[in-house]
DNA sequence: TAGTTACTGGTGT
DNA sequence: CACACCAGT
């Protein structure tokens, strides 16, 4: 739960901007003929018709809702057009959506500081700009005002829907017997009506805005009017909003927490919990929660926008529901290689791209487990150093899988090697990347050079070449063999990490794998030897090593 | 036995 | 820290 600044007097002026159902906007640019046409996207058609991921305004209409299936939409909608979310190792492929969310975020990085909140959805704080408008061009100065923002909607302005209601809004973006912060807010809804054009304009998706002092607001009051209309939020309008505004529209309320509050407390609006003190919120939920939620009930929310335009973590994942429940380990890393593949592709992407590397895999599941006590429990996450190379990533996260799967059946000797097996089923699959650290600038043609393709010479054993970026030098370079290398230095674990899982590790794989490799065959075995807990240093540069076709991105210190 | 999937980010322990 | 759990889209 983020924590609130203490001051009340916030003079920030933060926007959200909110894509409009935008995976249809994506499947629209890519097929004009849609725009306009009542449209949804829908994954996996086999099953009812697939589920309904983005529906757009057109259809809304007809009643279509997100979570119906496609034969459901149609029965509403019968003209409906369903396009399929691409499909890519027989699983879902979001990446046409993550690079129009990038589309979108490179133009509105330009004005503020900008944080993409997910997908379809960025934070940005103007309040820079707002100011130098103010000072520069305030809005009361200018001969004409952009029709985009006089289509703003202002809480608490009346005559909302009049036939002047845009000479209402004039009136109000150019007061000039206002206080500051007023007159910061219509420049913020001037700067973010001209931002949305801008990118209507270069990716020729409409989306939604929010511009008000805080995240809290600006998020809640982005979606207010869509599609493709922003809405202000004055500070004298802010009151009358959270008293009536449903506890469980409120962000982070509307999950047990806010179940809670309206259960345990009788509180059904934000406004509500203006009766309670702020010493009785905090025992009741804590002394973050507690002083959370008592500032929000007051508009108050600190919570500043981070400056990040690429995402935390990668992740690839897939469900198995019902009768698709893997049975069979053999299915279980057939999947886990697609996934792996695709989580592979994406990290040397990001590493191409971005200059970063992650440096945490784990591995998720749900598994069910029939005639057994504790038939409930929870199939445990697993993580461990995450090596590049897409069998390496394959090979650690199936064997993950075995670790969850023997902490999960118990350590009754299950055999895990039997390929038919039952008793278990695994109803959801994924692998992920975290930890993604900037590497140092100059790595990347390097990659460059590796991926092209070196050619492929059979097992002459020669002196690595070996590249060093902004880091110490290592102790004996030139002369270590492959074997030296991995017992060289602590550090060295990194490079050559043996899977320490209860006890045990798995040894290193003997894959071939350059980087952003195709996709292989999984190897049958592997060994399990006993070693100790390896850490995982913080990398201050990065090294890469060419040894007999193997691309080795190595940490330092 | 997930039939709201496939992701994300955050907090708490 | 690794992992469980929550929340949102």
């Amino acid at each position: 739960m983020p924590l609130a600044r203490p001051e009340s007097l916030d003079s920030r002026i933060i926007a959200h901007i909110d894509m409009d159902c935008f995976y249809v906007q994506v499947e629209q640019r890519k097929q004009p003929h849609l725009r306009g046409l009542p449209t949804a996207v829908v994954q996996y058609n086999e099953w009812k018709g697939g589920a309904l991921i983005a529906v757009s305004y057109e259809a809304r209409k007809f009643g279509v809702k997100r979570s119906m299936r496609g034969d459901e939409a149609k029965q509403v909608c019968p003209q409906i057009q369903l396009v399929q979310v691409p499909v890519a190792r027989g699983k879902a492929d979001l990446n046409a959506y993550r690079n129009a969310g990038s589309e979108v975020v490179s133009i509105l990085a330009r004005k503020g500081r900008c944080e993409r909140a997910s997908i379809d959805e960025v934070y940005l704080d103007l309040t820079d700009s707002a100011e130098a408008m103010l000072k520069e061009s305030p809005p009361h100065s200018l001969e004409s005002i952009d029709a985009e923002a006089l289509k703003s909607h202002v809480l608490g302005l009346k005559n909302e829907n009049g036939h002047d209601a845009k000479e209402k809004v004039r009136e109000w973006l150019c007061r000039s017997d206002t206080d500051h912060r007023e007159k910061l807010l219509a420049c913020g809804a001037i700067i973010v009506a001209e931002l949305r054009m801008q990118v209507l304009k270069a990716t020729e998706f409409t989306c939604s805005a929010g511009i008000a002092h805080n995240k809290m607001l600006a998020k809640l009051t982005s979606g207010m009017n869509k599609p493709a209309q922003q809405t202000v939020v004055p500070f004298s309008s802010v009151k009358a909003l959270l008293d009536s505004l449903p506890i469980k529209k409120m962000k982070q309320l509307g999950g047990k927490l806010g179940t809670s509050l309206q259960n345990d407390l009788g509180v059904n609006t934000v406004g509500g919990l203006l009766q309670f003190s702020e010493e009785k919120l905090q025992d009741r939920y804590g002394i973050n929660t507690g002083t959370w939620l008592w500032n929000i009930a007051r508009g108050i929310n600190g919570e500043e926008v981070q400056v990040r335009l690429l995402p935390k973590s990668h992740g690839s994942g897939k469900s198995f529901p019902g009768p698709r429940a893997l049975k069979t380990i053999v299915s279980v890393q057939h999947w886990i290689n697609q996934l792996g593949d695709e989580l592979s592709e994406r990290l040397c992407f990001d590493l191409e791209q971005n200059k970063r590397m992650a440096h945490t895999l784990t591995l998720h599941a749900s598994a069910y487990k029939l005639s057994d006590s504790d038939s409930h429990k929870k199939f445990p996450s697993k993580s461990c150093p995450l090596r590049y190379g897409t069998a390496k990533i394959q090979e650690d996260a199936f064997n993950l899988f075995q670790a969850g799967l023997r902490e999960y059946l118990g350590s009754c000797g299950v055999k895990i090697q039997g390929s038919n097996h039952n008793g278990w089923g695994i109803t959801a699959l994924s692998v992920s990347a975290s930890k993604i650290v900037a590497v140092p600038s100059g790595t990347c043609s390097i990659m460059k050079y590796f991926q092209g393709q070196y050619p492929s010479h059979s097992s002459s054993k020669q002196t690595p070449d070996t590249f060093i970026q902004e880091s110490a030098p290592l102790s004996s370079s030139g002369t270590e063999s492959y074997s030296e290398l991995k017992s060289a230095e602590p550090q060295s674990d990194y490079n050559f990490p043996c899977l320490d899982l209860q006890g045990q590790k798995i040894s290193e794989s003997r894959d071939k794998d350059s980087f952003c490799s195709s996709p292989k065959q999984a190897k049958d075995g592997f060994a399990l030897e006993t070693s100790q807990p390896t850490s995982q240093p913080l990398p201050s540069g990065v090294i890469f090593f060419m040894l007999e076709q193997l691309v080795i991105p190595a940490v330092i210190f």
